[in-house]
Formats: C-alpha cells, structure tokens, sequence
DNA sequence: ATTATAATTTAGGCATATCTAAAATTATAT
DNA sequence: ATATAATTTTAGATATGCCTAAATTATAAT
C-alpha cells in the first residue's frame, strides 16, 4: 500500500512521461506538483527503492511496469469519482477536481468496482478524459489540440488538457463546452491567437487555451 | 483544518465521553485507538494548544464547544458514507466501516451537503446510529442495551454499540438485524449469558454480545 | 577546451505522529 | 501513613515528507 504522497508522485509522473515522451525530469515534477526540486530528489529515491520507477542521478525518471499500473489504478479512481460528483451530486465540471483529488487515495478495490457498476461502467470522465479499467488499460483517442488544425478545418470539443478550476471556469464564461463543433476560422501570426467558431458564436483565443483544447473527427 | 489523526482523536474522545460520562483518561484513549499512551499525551497537548480539548496533565480531558462541534462533523461524515455505501453501492452493513474511516476525512462541506440531499437526508446510519446534521444537532434516541432489561421484557433491536466487521458478522450469523423484535426470556446467573427470542429463534448470547445490543420500545 | 549557467543532489533541519524506556504522579492497600 | 501498584508524562528515537543552503554535475556558450 502506497502513501498518499507516493501515489501523487506516480500519477504526475506519468501524465508527464505523456506529456513529454521522454524521461521526466526533476524540475518538471517538482513545477508540476509546486515543491522543491530537493523534495522530489528524495521521493524518487523512495520510489525507485520500491521499483515504482526508474531513476539515476541527473538522468530524470520514467515509470516501471508496476509503477504505471500503480499509476493508472489511481488515475481510474480519481476519474470514476468526478464522474460520480458530475453525474449523481450535481456538481459542475469545474468543481470536481479538488473534491477527487482527495476521493482518489481511499483504499478499496470492492469501492471502485462497486462504484464503477453503480456509474454503469463510464469510459470518459466529465472532463472527457478515458477511464482506464481494472487492470490499468485506457483507450488512447485520436484526438488533436487546436494548435495543430489547419485554418478553415474543423471538428468536435471532446477533451481538455487542463482540468483545472480556473481553466474550466474560463470555458464556461466562453460559453465552450464538451460536445461542441469547432471551426478554426483564422490564425492571427502577430499574436499567436486564435480565431474560433462554434456552432453560436465566434470568439478569440490564445494559442495557451488553443492548446489545451482537444478536437476529436477533425475535417477539411 | 485539522488532520486526520486530530480528527480520530476528537472522534475517539467523543465517544469515550458519552460511553463513561465523564473525563476521559489516557489509558482509556490509548487502548481505544491501539496506540500507546505516550502518543495519546503528546496528541492531547496538540488539541489542548488548539483550544479543541480541555486537558490537565494526570487529570484526563474533555471536549471543548469547538471540538465536540468538530467531532460531530466527522461523525456526520462517516454516517452520510456508510449509507451510501450500503443504499447506493450495496454494500452490506459489516463492510462499510473501515471505508467510511476514510471517507469521513475528505474535505468538503459542499460535498457533505451534496451528499446528505442525494441521499434525501437519512436520520440513522447502517448501524442504527442517529447522523448529527451539519450543525452537529444529533438527536437522542431512548434506547437501552439488552443487559439493562428484565427479564420477559421484550423491545426492537435498533442499534449496535459495535460496529465493527467481526461483531456485525457475527449478528449476520446468529440471524439478528435491526428491527428485528427481541425478548429477553431467561439470565443464566453462572456465567452471565442471556437467553433471548426473536420471531424465528431463541439463542443464548454473552453479556458481552448482550451489552451491544440496542433495544427501544421495551414494554413489560 | 574552458567557463558560465542551469539543473540536480546532498547535508542538515523542521513538523507530524508514532514508539520505547525511564521518571513522575496518582491511586490503592495494608 | 506509607509502600506498592497503576497510570501518566517526559526524554529521546524513528519514519515520512517537506524545506533551505551549499555542493555537485550537466549543459550551453564562447
């Protein structure tokens, strides 16, 4: 059984192997989850005396077999309780990640399965984010960031990159949501910005918030 | 914000002080919660700084408004959980309570609130305990164990003062649950074993068993 | 190749929450 | 009233997970 912090470590290492493609570095977790770059030094060492990850000195990290699967067990818990939170307590999109964050780190495997049959065995989270199953497996999505759609192509909002409160509290004042059909009208090169449409309205944004945004069934 | 090991504490100490009507020693704390006394000192110092306990060395400790407020909030807690363990995810009433001790430190008023309303806002736990509301008003049932009745008494079973799994399972076994109508037919003075009947059967339980058993409405 | 800079690790501390062993205090029994 | 027993507290450790400051290693620039 692993600690709260220890399973906070895993989890942001491997959404930065994502991320990244590539060994993580010290830095990078320590920006990532607001610590000290002596801090994460002393966790890695942990980890990789519980064969959780690989790690040499000044070399980063990468997950091991069991860390991953340790990893994505945490991730499925924390995505199957926003669903909950979403779906059953009425909570908003944007007011869930806080609350799973701690809901994601209670021990039970009878819980999860039990919720998961209770949620009627969801595949997306209410971010749009895939819920690996019971043995760690997730479906990858071909999906693309608005940053790389070509001016006058289009597609569907299906995921975002960041789940975070302020980010999604943003998108609902832009009136953008999941579900939504969206047109990259024009890339303005000055700023970098981009010039979007959806099905109600036209609006500008940065190519940080085009980033973030992922297009499912992109066309033309 | 307190800590989970705060919170156990408040909880435990709570409890303590409604089972002995009184101060609360270390001794009694430290075999509550399986630790040792020395941990039980120093935690104690900790709440009394917090003005959460009223603690005099060698004297024992009491509650203050502030912690008996905060330990009825944990205790709503783990109440609203165990019924949605048991009402929503079927879980059977002697698995839910590790779980629960849990759940009961996730943080968030709004998630209780959300909770307590899906729920539509139960009055008794899984166990027959009656569930503080979110300003620790809790109400007083009049029950009384099997050991304070006479003899051809006879009362529902409406509680449990354990509710820990090997207790519960042990009801399960012996085909006792809440609501179910018991009579006291017979006290063996020897050993101190109570003869009781239900509907369906008569069985010989301990005092021990017997002291657990919360019974109300107890005529004749 | 050398040097400057950036990234990382080490050394030494701190807070929380435990523990054991020893000392202090209170309770009990004669 | 006092010795003995039981309870409680203190002193000193340990493990986790974080910190700052200093030392080390890697990287980029000339």
């Amino acid at each position: 059984m692993y600690s709260q912090a220890e399973e906070n470590y895993l989890k942001t290492i491997y959404a930065l192997e994502k991320e990244y493609e590539n060994e993580v570095s010290t830095n990078l977790i320590a920006n990532k989850i607001k610590t000290k770059a002596s801090s994460v030094t002393d966790m890695l060492k942990k980890l990789s005396l519980k064969n959780l990850v690989v790690y040499r000195k000044y070399q980063g990290v990468y997950l091991t077999d069991a860390g991953r699967l340790t990893a994505l067990k945490v991730i499925r818990k924390h995505r199957l309780w926003e669903c909950f939170l979403v779906q059953k307590l009425n909570f908003k999109w944007d007011e869930v990640h806080d609350i799973a964050e701690q809901l994601e780190h209670v021990k039970s495997e009878l819980l999860i399965s039990k919720l998961d049959a209770f949620l009627r065995f969801p595949k997306l989270d209410p971010h749009g984010d895939p819920i690996p199953d019971e043995l760690g497996r997730i479906i990858k999505r071909k999906t693309m960031s608005i940053v790389e759609m070509k001016i006058g192509s289009s597609g569907t909002l299906v995921g975002v990159k960041d789940s975070s409160e302020t980010f999604l509290k943003y998108l609902n004042k832009k009136n953008l949501g999941l579900g939504d059909k969206i047109k990259v009208i024009d890339i303005e090169p000055y700023d970098n910005s981009y010039h979007i449409e959806t099905k109600t309205h036209r609006l500008v944004v940065t190519s940080n918030v085009a980033e973030n945004l992922l297009i499912k069934n992109v066309k033309r």
